[in-house]
DNA sequence: ATAGAAAGCGGACTGCGGTCCGTTTAGCCT
DNA sequence: AGGCTAAACGGACCGCAGTCCGCTTTCTAT
């Protein structure tokens, strides 16, 4: 039982096929039915070629299973802004650092939408993306000096991001993507301006 | 068919009568089973009286249901905002009238947490109150002399005071109330001065 | 008052998420 | 190898949201 990154006894080796299995016979079954919506449990299981109870031991619900997908697609934008090419990723000021993750997250939220809507709230605030986003704007706060409750603030600049703002904005009021764009990047500006106009 | 304030031909009245019914079996149903899960539309009907297919009849889902029961305790509020006393009521500075309006937002949707999210879309962003908050928010926005996109700057007030959002934070991350309160002042502040300071 | 039509009603029925528990299998230890 | 144990498996089963369609009630026009 060597503990593996920690997560507790190691996976048994067919836990871990149909595992994988599981998550591709998802990945299929989205790409084919064009939607997220409409792929039930029984047709993952079957698909799969697992019986429905070993879906539920490994994802929980239909939420986790969701969660899973997603955080898999998730990998590769917290790649990009890790270590990918500026402005979004290391070496650009941090202000245009801040805005062009601010894009990059809405474009992303847009994209996986139904996906994060799916994975409720195993999905759209405590999957582990969650904190790693939470966690970058802090940082991104902090290198502008800005004063006063950084946490909360990150959280508020966070908020207009998130799928069911957007959504709404989008779907609902019709409202033209870039005009949703300039307005995140004008209260950005705002809320880091205080600090940085009267240090 | 006389029509009354636009809602298209009138209700029949066996169909109003069980509007009415309903909505009380739902809201005893949900004090009495202490929450709103657990709350199954096959109760709701029985306990008014109805087959199940007349409460879909008249509120379209589950969804649906929660959305009319939010509404009726929205109104209260909404009056409240609306013709009120001071500061939440109309009479006192716009700043102090806003920064009052997001506290009882606040606590409002925490204290309906659960029905908001049993009315899913229907309940966090297409019932009607949504309009209203916007509404308002851009009015006070307006007085304050605020340049810029109000109706987007409105929505960037208005999402960290959403549901999901305040849930993370006091459930999950465990933030004080009063710590999540103070950052929302100060980022109106942040949002506002800007334009008040530089006219 | 009455008849015709539209709206409303009810409850059996379907599909899906989620659970349960008897059976099987992988991994370890002798 | 062989057996032992904990983990994993599978699919029958359950509860609830939502649908469907034949029957009943209300309203209106005569």
């Amino acid at each position: 039982m060597l503990p593996l990154l920690d997560g507790g006894p190691v996976e048994r080796s067919d836990a871990a096929r149909n595992r994988e299995a599981l998550l591709a016979a998802a990945e299929e079954l989205v790409h084919e039915r064009c939607g997220v919506q409409g792929v039930t449990m029984d047709a993952v299981a079957a698909r799969a070629g697992v019986g429905k109870g070993t879906v539920y031991r490994r994802f929980e619900s239909r939420e986790g299973l969701m969660a899973a997908l997603l955080n898999r697609s998730e990998t590769a934008w917290q790649q990009s802004v890790l270590s990918g090419p500026p402005p979004l990723g290391p070496g650009a000021p941090p202000l245009e650092r801040l805005l062009a993750f601010g894009h990059s997250r809405m474009e992303t939220n847009l994209l996986h939408g139904d996906l994060i809507q799916a994975a409720g709230q195993s999905g759209s605030r405590a999957y582990a993306a969650v904190s790693f986003v939470a966690m970058h704007v802090r940082y991104l706060l902090t290198e502008l000096g800005v004063r006063g409750d950084v946490p909360i603030l990150a959280t508020a600049l966070l908020a207009p991001l998130e799928i069911v703002i957007l959504q709404q904005q989008t779907h609902i009021e019709q409202v033209p993507l870039e005009r949703i764009r300039r307005g995140w990047d004008d209260l950005v500006r705002r809320v880091v301006s205080v600090d940085v106009v009267a240090p």
